[in-house]
RNA sequence: GGCCUGAUGGCGGAGUGGUGACGCAGCGGACUGCAAAUCCGCGCACCCGGGUUCGAUUCCCGGUCAGGCCUCCA
């Protein structure tokens, strides 16, 4: 079994083979630290979590380097800290915190670096150094611009030969530019606004400079995975890719181009006067995180996805009925095995999460119907493929009871008891009447051979 | 205007040139004091029009509709 992933650069899917399987690399655009991040902001993060979960499993935990982003130099960020009257490390390092925290709770490891362009200067200055002397960039009134007509395959990545570009060009065309699609590497900033030192004048990088110089610095180039949403194959990774080739470096840029399909707020556009905006920072609060991961990757990542509300019910009542036969299996020990080969075809197969989640289930069924030592086979099955997932990461109980406090554990405990002691006498009015102050509670309970169970009917 | 995706049952969502994944919801049955959970079973699809084919939801062409990018949003 081999992966196959999809190339946006050639639009096929293509049998994945690192240039060096022991050092595996890939870099996904991350964050702009401006502000807390909507939920699409963390659908790279989830989509491309489970890509990384996938390469350690098949090539070794220590053989993946990912790297994601952060950008800490940016117009919204120097806004918002002149609103503030703050230095502009206060603004990214308090939505830095809160986009790691975030991306925790919904189930998304770290990645191996996390470079950010403050602390990457000196190699961005270089690489604009390196361009501009060997010709691909030239400087004007303050700024040093990347010279598009110097990069032969520019525009093969997204699509849009150059010559498109003059016609589809709707923005007024700086006068400074050789040609109008011509980009920034260098230019000076604004009065107040942090800059840097360079030979080419005080200043800061342009947004797709930084990337590159990220991931040269990081991982080296070239690398084998670059991902990112497709919003930004034109014209952030196109130009990231001419950059990178023309800096003179390496020959190749990225191996394979990956890119998740956008996630469209459906209910706000019907509700927008409500002012609802999903950010991810409020849906962990209200919903489970692990709920929130199950519906991003509920569809195929390629698929554009309709975000609402009952897309997360759903993705919780699917994890419900997980949860129920790991929880009904609690006292059997699973063994470790690795996932079914069925969901790995799936999963091999360009990341078909929807496929490899709908086995799950199969191994589910296959738990709860399975009779004696089949049961720690199936439960390792179904404990190995989800967690390769970054599935069933919680203890049921907790899954089920983990929004009750002490308090009502305890209440709730003490009328399971006296229910019992009601069904035992065959006083079934006062079992039913029990049950309904249990409803009441937001609690249900499940009667089974070996006593009772119970579960909040919905989170807190 | 240019480029690019997609259109599957009540909902979400895979996949396939020929016996209709999977989940939720619905229906029937088992189990249960009754439920719930679980198990067994059932029903309900492949945008429209052409073409290729013995046969198309699946391939090709056209259309319609929806969405995205072309403006530093993942």
């Amino acid at each position: 079994m081999t992966l196959a992933l999809y190339d946006t650069m050639t639009r096929k899917k293509r049998d994945f083979a690192p240039r060096d399987p022991s050092r595996v690399t890939m870099y996904v655009c991350g964050p702009t630290v401006y502000n807390f991040a909507h939920i699409g902001n963390f659908r790279p993060v989830v989509v491309f979590d489970v890509l990384f979960r996938l390469l350690r499993h098949l090539y070794g935990r220590h053989a993946v380097l990912y790297a994601a982003n952060v950008t800490d130099v940016d117009d919204k960020i120097n806004r918002k800290a002149a609103e503030e009257g703050v230095p502009i490390s206060t603004i990214t390092d308090r939505y830095l915190s809160a986009y790691n925290a975030d991306a925790a709770a919904l189930g998304a490891l770290r990645p191996t670096f996390q470079p950010r362009v403050t602390e990457t200067m000196d190699a961005i200055v270089k690489m604009i150094g390196d361009l501009v002397g060997n010709g691909s960039a030239y400087a004007a009134e303050g700024h040093v611009l990347f010279d598009t007509q110097s990069f032969k395959d520019y525009g093969k990545l997204s699509g849009h030969p150059l010559e498109d570009m003059i016609a589809g060009a709707r923005v007024d065309v700086a006068p400074y530019k050789r040609h109008p699609a011509d980009f920034v590497l260098w230019k000076p900033s604004k009065e107040n606004e942090p800059e840097w030192e360079s030979p080419f004048g005080p200043g800061r990088p342009g947004w797709h400079i930084e990337c590159s110089a990220m991931i040269e610095e990081a991982l080296g180039l070239p690398i084998d995975i670059h991902g990112g949403g497709i919003d930004l194959v034109f014209p952030h990774h196109e130009n990231e890719l001419a950059q990178g080739v023309c800096a003179g470096h390496a020959t190749e840029y990225a191996h394979a181009w990956m890119h998740n399909g956008f996630l469209n707020m459906a209910e706000e556009k019907m509700s927008k006067s409500l002012g609802n905006v999903a950010l991810a920072h409020d849906l962990v609060e209200k919903y489970p995180g692990e709920a929130l991961r199950w519906a991003l990757l509920v569809g195929h990542y390629r698929a554009q996805l309709e975000w609402t509300s009952e897309l997360i019910d759903q993705a919780k009542r699917s994890l419900d009925r997980l949860y129920g036969a790991l929880r009904r299996s609690s006292g059997v020990a699973a063994e470790p095995v690795d996932p079914p080969e069925a969901f790995m075809t799936a999963l091999l197969d360009d990341l078909n999460t929807p496929a490899a989640l709908a086995e799950l289930f199969a191994m589910a069924t296959k738990l709860e119907t399975v009779a004696g030592g089949g049961r720690a086979h199936a439960k390792g099955e179904l404990l190995a493929a989800a967690n390769l997932l970054g599935f069933l990461t919680a203890d049921p109980e907790f899954w089920f009871q983990g929004g009750a406090d002490e308090d009502l554990k305890a209440k709730v405990e003490g009328l399971i008891a006296e229910r019992l002691a009601a069904r035992q006498a065959k006083d079934w009015a006062a079992a039913d009447r029990i049950r309904d102050e249990l409803a009441a509670l937001n609690v249900e309970v499940m009667d089974g051979p070996t006593g009772a169970t119970w579960r909040l009917k919905e989170q807190a």
